[in-house]
DNA sequence: TCGACAGGCAAGCAACCACTTGCCTATAGT
DNA sequence: ACTATAGGCAAGTGGTTGCTTGCCTGTCGA
């Protein structure tokens, strides 16, 4: 469980379509694809892109729903917010900010 | 830079790394062989918990100073501090414990 | 009805990664 | 001085992964 999450975010191309859900929900394959295309010059097949979003959505990190031959795609934050805490819980040195 | 993060907590075998210097700073390459092989019954070679220190402390995860033939390592969980913010400052949906 | 559009499935390939093996350096103890 | 200990360097290998290519399914508009 924990392994998918860190799997998923382990690709920059991944973190890259996070980014894009995280500036607008529910965009489609090809949204993202054009997005990726336009913003980023990446220049990654349709399938490259849709094996990502399998790959998120198995880490939880994306969540689907499908209205007629439109599939919409949403970033699911819940995931990445406890993601720090199993090493910062007990932490004993000081990282406040620098004064 | 978050690059070479992401790709360091990929791995399982490095996050365990982590959760024995959180419970113990400043062990040696030999401390950590040991308590992986001992209390995760995993049998790794000395030099494939040194790649991954290796790799660990280029993420900036881990610090390493050397006290003769000793070199001790210190987890440093500052770079996991931000992690997620990358993904949850602008979030719109209510994650809110459930009532 | 038929063609265009949105997406899915599966095999194949090249690059990467975790791990091993073998050898080498340097410090500490006797 | 010499041996054991702690660690480093580099080449090789099997498995994984990101991406492509080709083909198929389902939905909407004319």
């Amino acid at each position: 469980m924990a392994d998918a999450l860190f799997k998923a975010l382990a690709d920059p191309t991944r973190r890259k379509i996070l980014d894009e859900l995280a500036e607008r929900q529910g965009q489609t394959l090809f949204e993202i694809c054009s997005r990726l295309s336009m913003k980023h010059r990446l220049g990654l097949s349709r399938q490259a892109v849709s094996q990502h979003l399998a790959v998120l959505e198995a880490a939880g990190l994306v969540e689907s729903r499908r209205e007629g031959r439109y599939k919409f795609h949403d970033l699911n934050t819940e995931p990445l917010r406890h993601i720090a805490e199993r090493w910062i819980r007990s932490d004993q040195s000081d990282h406040r900010e620098t004064p």
